[in-house]
RNA sequence: GGCCCCAUAGUCUAGCGGUUAGGACGUUGCCCUCUCACGGCAGUAACACGGGUUCGAAUCCCGUUGGGGCUGCCA
């Protein structure tokens, strides 16, 4: 039991390409068979480099490895051609003269007589002789043409015969006149040649069966299973295109989504196990089959793929997320310190956004050294005297505040251990941070309520932020107290 | 145009002849609450249409409509 994923390097990993990979991989994981990445690289004027090394490394983002040593039909040439030979001297293919404007001519003569624009198979008999064979040709297949000739073959996710008349079928193309072999040849002879079972593909794909299965049959070899995954459409039903924002999986990677919430919205696009929404690659494996792949096409929803996010980012351990931050932020952004200060903080935001660029920009309060104060946000409250006052002695509070608190001593981040107990240690501190502050308050006579959106503002110049102790200890208390006299004077200053 | 495929809420889907048509995203309301989230509870919304078959159809058949794909010396 073998699947492949044969994407063409002309373009990046794009998310529906990233899907058959995925209903290839995991379905021959399923089975137990092997799963075969292979480069179809023979249009050399589109193939590129880039494109190759981008299929490869977002493959690997999203866990989709193969078990084969990658293929590449560029260095295959010499196959082809022997089964080229092969189908030639069978009379199974033959050479074509005719040059593309013919070819054109006799199009369009077709479609003015409102016929299907065929090849009209002029050269399909032709005798050959040296100095023919001397200019340049193509290779076209010989289709079967007797009369109600039909190739046909299952799809195993339409559950029934998908069946073409031969009339329908062109005298296709084998191989180009600059010698290289076409998709159709290329595909069959790679696909028998490593024995794969299953092809599990595009939609896009079913006029093309029955060619290959023409081509499998002259060549001798085994017709192997076809399973046609729908498309993925835009929001507008329309094929997926750039317009639609997003399409391929490097780009959400940088938008600050993770692997395990594009699998799994991915997967979910389609395929249906009950009511099962959230599954890891492993129970994947485990349940997923081509019976409950769905046959309509499916109209790609980044709401949803959000909300998978965003249920991914709050289960993983904060030091992880930071991991994956400074993996994908740009050249603009200083890196994230790695320390238990950020990850209180990485720990609490993580419930409060849906990407982790979103989570990166709710850093910036902690990440920059001072403050800007918004005069739009700020203008919407009215400071009296008695906030002057209470900055005051907030600030004094803050002060006077254990400075072992906010000290958690320094922690091995590579021991796991110590990693395991950091959590238990920033417990300890917001926990004793919040005990001194209500403390603070009730000697005051005053409520959470009233007093923590002046903190807030304070802080983080926004009216939205995690909660005060642990901006308090994340901030430490030299930062606090610069801040609230910063706090104090702007204030101050817009009451003048 | 021709050929092939598809059709349950705005979206992803469960359903496989008898269900109050189920779940999820979104959305709305409430609860929780130092803000925003998270979480909890409740609500909202669907079988494209028309014919058959059948005691009975979202489920089977035919047609209509709508959508998608292919129609390359691209893959």
């Amino acid at each position: 039991m073998k699947t492949r994923f044969a994407p063409s390097p002309t373009g990046y990993l794009h998310i529906g390409g990233a899907r058959t990979a995925l209903f290839n991989y995991v379905y021959a994981k399923h089975n137990g068979g092997k799963f075969v990445l292979r480069i179809e690289d023979t249009d050399f004027e589109r193939s590129e480099k880039k494109f190759e090394d981008d299929i490869i490394e977002s493959l690997k983002w999203l866990s989709i490895v193969p078990d084969n040593e990658i293929i590449f039909q560029s260095e295959r040439l010499d196959i082809y051609r022997s089964y080229i030979d092969k189908l030639l001297k069978e009379g199974k293919a033959y050479y074509c003269f005719c040059s593309k404007e013919l070819i054109e001519e006799d199009r369009n003569k077709l479609i003015a007589e409102n016929k299907k624009p065929m090849y009209i198979g002029r050269c399909r008999e032709l005798k050959l002789n040296e100095a023919l064979l001397g200019t340049p040709h193509v290779i076209r297949f010989k289709v079967d043409r007797s009369p109600g000739a039909v190739t046909g073959f299952k799809d195993l996710i339409r559950k029934q015969n998908i069946s073409v008349s031969n009339n329908e079928i062109d005298d296709f193309v084998l191989v180009r006149e600059d010698g290289i072999p076409t998709y159709n040849l290329a595909v069959v002879i790679d696909d028998a040649l490593t024995e794969i079972t299953h092809i599990i593909r595009g939609d896009d794909h079913v006029s093309n069966t029955p060619k290959q299965i023409m081509l499998y049959n002259a060549l001798g070899f085994n017709v192997p299973e076809f399973a046609h995954v729908s498309m993925i459409l835009g929001s507008d039903g329309k094929r997926l295109s750039k317009r639609h924002g997003a399409t391929s999986v490097n780009q959400y990677k940088q938008e600050g989504f993770l692997p395990e919430a594009l699998v799994n919205y991915l997967i979910r696009l389609g395929w249906s196990h009950g009511n099962d929404e959230i599954f890891s690659i492993e129970e994947l494996i485990q349940y997923f089959d081509l019976k409950n792949i769905s046959k309509s096409a499916a109209i790609f929803n980044t709401e949803k793929l959000l909300w998978l996010n965003s249920h991914y980012i709050k289960s993983k351990d904060p030091f992880v997320l930071i991991d994956s931050i400074n993996d994908i932020s740009g050249d603009l952004e200083s890196p994230l310190n790695i320390n238990i200060k950020t990850a209180s903080l990485v720990d609490s935001l993580k419930s409060r956004v849906k990407t982790l660029v979103e989570l990166r920009q709710k850093l910036d309060f902690f990440v920059n050294k001072t403050i800007d104060y918004k005069k739009d946000i700020l203008s919407e409250f009215n400071f009296n005297e008695n906030d002057l006052l209470f900055l005051k002695s907030f600030k004094e509070f803050v002060d006077k505040l254990e400075d072992g608190i906010f000290n958690c001593g320094s922690i091995d981040l590579n021991n796991e251990t110590d990693k395991e107990n950091i959590l238990e240690t920033l417990k300890n501190s917001i926990e004793s941070i919040k005990n001194e502050f209500n403390g603070f308050l009730s000697k005051n006579n005053w409520t959470m309520k009233e007093k923590a959106m002046i903190i807030r503002l304070a802080f983080v110049g926004e009216k939205v932020s995690p909660p005060i102790y642990e901006i308090i200890f994340a901030l430490g208390k030299e930062r606090c107290v610069q801040r609230i006299d910063k706090f104090y004077d702007y204030i101050i200053n817009i009451k003048r």
